[in-house]
DNA sequence: CCAGACGTTGTT
DNA sequence: GTCTGG
DNA sequence: CCAGACGTTGTT
DNA sequence: GTCTGG
């Protein structure tokens, strides 16, 4: 699944995404949590790809509170034309989530922390989905989800699901208006081919959501490793 | 017709 | 165990 | 996703 | 909003 990513934004973000309205300041996070703000892209009325702050965990319109609901983080796309809280999100809702790369926790030989990321480092964009809450005042609040797929060959040794990433030639068809069938739906938000990413095992910083900084995604030391899995042994005789 | 739900993941 | 907050 | 809290009463 | 169950 996704429920950990990192992301970069610059001035290049802007051509990358072709952003003509909107801002988000230049960021870099290394462990972004449901619940928080991140830049995310969409298309407005006139067509324009427009860059705007929204909150990680989709709250659907409808919800009459905050609370009835569980912010929704993930969305499978096999059942997105089904399920009655994403048919109509799917039909015009659609967004980008810019990122540069995600988190999966491998449950084998003890629940460990991977980032996986593009093999040239080079940014890349969740398909999503958002919609906009409004509290009894009427303030409104942007939320959005990522969609989830089958994990590709890399992915799969660690985990069961993974987030759907846009080939970069299906990111405009993802973002503008036009309504998607079934069949284009499945190619879009297929396994994104595992030839041009990397994963590695990271240390157990990126556990707690407070931690933050580029440490966050440095390789565990096979010191570490090697303690952690003579621990887990030794738990297991017991 | 109205009322009530509407999601994902994991279960080493 | 289960929920909330980040 | 993980970490951390999880309760009541009465209150300077 | 949109779907299911009664």
């Amino acid at each position: 699944m996704c429920g950990r990513f990192s992301i970069s934004i610059d001035a290049g973000t802007y051509n990358r995404f072709r952003i003509s309205k909107g801002h988000a300041p230049p960021m870099v996070r290394y462990n972004v949590a449901p619940s928080q703000e991140v830049p995310v892209v969409r298309q407005d009325a006139d067509r324009d790809n427009e860059i705007l702050m929204m909150r990680w965990g989709l709250v659907p319109s409808w919800s009459r509170d905050r609370k009835s609901i569980h912010p929704i983080i993930n969305a499978r796309a096999e059942t997105l034309l089904e399920r009655p809280a994403f048919r109509s999100l799917v039909k015009d809702r659609r967004c980008l989530v810019p990122a540069t790369g995600f988190f999966e926790w491998r449950v084998f030989n003890g629940k460990r922390p991977y980032y996986v990321h593009m093999r040239d480092n080079s940014p890349f964009a969740f398909a999503g989905m958002y919609d906009t809450w409004k509290d009894d005042a009427g303030g409104p609040t942007l939320t959005f989800t990522i969609i989830t797929t089958e994990p590709n060959e890399l992915v799969k040794t660690l985990h069961s699901r993974m987030p759907a990433i846009l080939r970069r030639e299906d990111e405009g068809r993802w973002l503008d208006g036009g309504v998607l069938s079934s069949e284009e739906l499945s190619m879009i938000l297929s396994p994104y081919p595992p030839e041009y990413m990397k994963a590695y095992e990271v240390g157990r910083l990126v556990n707690n959501p407070g931690n933050e900084g580029m440490s966050v995604i440095a390789p565990v030391s096979e010191d570490d490793s090697r303690k952690m899995q003579t621990r887990l042994a030794l738990d297991g005789e017991k």
